[in-house]
DNA sequence: CCGAATATGTGAACACTGTCAACATTTATG
DNA sequence: CATAAATGTTGACAGTGTTCACATATTCGG
C-alpha cells in the first residue's frame, strides 16, 4: 500500500518494456534516459545500476526487435497451410518469410530501424533464432525438396536477404522516389527473387 | 593580413564541406554543430546565419551524398566499354551500376549511411541527378534494346533498387550473420537482379 | 535472529549539446 | 555618406549522458 517504495522490484525489464514502447512510437534516436526514468518515476541514474550506458541499453532494445522480427518470420512460415507436395510448400514457405519480412518493417517502422540501427556495443553473444538463421533453412528446405537447384545453396540467402531488406528499408525511410507510385512492390521483389534463386 | 578577419566571407561552403569530411570519418550523428563552429574558428552561434537548424544542416549534408552517389553511379556506367551490340551493352551498363552501388557503400560507409538517414526536415524540391533515376533509365535502356521484356518495365528498378540497397546496408551496418563468410556477395546478388528481371 | 555485505535507488554536480536573444561589426545600398 | 542588411560574437537557457557520494533495502553468514 507504500505510494513510493524505495526499491522498484524489477527495474531493468521495467526499463526494457518501456524502452520498447518508447521507441515503437517516437524512434530509437529519440530515446532519453531521463525521460525513460521519469516515466517509470524513477532517478536519472538508477538506470546507470543495470545498464552500463545509453549504448548498452539501446543494444539491448534493437537486439530484442531483431528477436520481434525472427518471431514475426517464424509465425509467417508455420502458418503456410499447403495441401502440395513438400516442394511446392518450401516455395511458399520462402516466399511467404519474404513477405512476412517486409510487412514487419511497414507495420512496425521504428523497431525495424532500431533492430538494424548500429550500435557501438555489441549484441550479445547468443542472438538467436536470427531472421538469418529462418531464412537459411527455408533455402535449404527448398533445396532438399529440389525446388532450387543445389548450386544455389550459397547464393540465395545473402540474393533474398538483400532483396526483402532493400525494400524494407527503402518503404520506411521515407526515401521513396517522387512520381512512382507502385501498386505491390511487396509481389514484385518477393517473386523477382524467386525467379533470381531458380 | 589580418589574422582573425570579422566575417568568414564563405562560411556556407566552408560548413558543408567541413561537415561531409566530419561525416566521412565519423558518422553523421556524431557530427555536432560546435565542433564544427569549433574547427572553422566560428562561434557556435554562426551557424545559424546560414542553417536554421542543426537538421537542416544535416538534411543538406545527405542530400550531398545522394548526390555523390549518383555521380559515382554514372561514372560507373559510363566506364563501361562494350564493343557488342546495344543489348549486351545495355546489360553490362546496368550491372556495372548495380556493383557501383554496393561498391559505394562499402567504401564509403559513413556517407551511404547519411544519404539515407531520415531526417525530419524534407529534402530540398530539385534533387537530382538522382541514384533512382540513373537506374530508371538504365532499365529502359535494357527494354528498347531487347535485353530483357517490356512487361518487366515498372518491376525491374524497384527489384533492382532493393537487391543493391540492401546489399549495401547489410554490408555496411555491421550486421553480417556470424559463420558465413562470403567470397563475392556483390556478383552473387548482381547477377542475381539480372536473372529476376530477365 | 542480528549484523554486515551487497544490491539498488537518490541528489547534486560536470561537461556537453542545440538554440536563442541582444549586441557588434562588416558590407551593401539608396 | 548615412542607413539598412548581412554576418559574426557573447552569454544565457534547457536538456542530455554520466559520475560520485550518500541513502535505503535486501540477502546472507554467523
Amino acid at each position: 500500500m507504500s505510494e513510493k517504495p524505495y526499491h522498484h522490484g524489477a527495474l531493468e525489464a521495467a526499463l526494457m518494456d518501456a524502452a520498447l514502447d518508447f521507441v515503437q512510437t517516437s524512434g530509437i534516436e529519440a530515446l532519453t534516459l531521463r525521460d525513460l526514468a521519469r516515466t517509470l518515476g524513477v532517478s536519472p541514474s538508477a538506470v546507470y545500476r543495470h545498464f552500463p550506458s545509453r549504448d548498452h541499453l539501446v543494444s539491448r532494445v534493437s537486439q530484442a526487435a531483431r528477436e520481434s522480427l525472427a518471431d514475426a518470420l517464424l509465425e509467417a512460415r508455420n502458418a503456410v497451410i499447403s495441401n502440395g507436395r513438400a516442394k511446392r510448400r518450401s516455395v511458399e514457405r520462402f516466399e511467404a518469410i519474404g513477405r512476412a519480412y517486409v510487412v514487419f518493417a511497414t507495420q512496425h517502422p521504428s523497431l525495424f530501424a532500431a533492430a538494424f540501427a548500429l550500435c557501438d556495443v555489441p549484441p550479445a553473444a547468443e542472438d538467436n533464432p536470427s531472421a538469418w538463421s529462418v531464412l537459411v533453412d527455408s533455402v535449404e528446405e527448398m533445396v532438399v525438396s529440389q525446388a532450387i537447384p543445389a548450386s544455389r545453396r550459397a547464393d540465395a540467402p545473402i540474393i533474398a536477404w538483400a532483396g526483402v531488406h532493400g525494400l524494407a528499408n527503402i518503404l520506411t525511410a521515407s526515401i521513396w522516389p517522387k512520381g512512382y507510385a507502385f501498386d505491390n512492390e511487396i509481389d514484385a521483389v518477393v517473386t523477382g527473387i524467386s525467379r533470381a534463386i531458380s
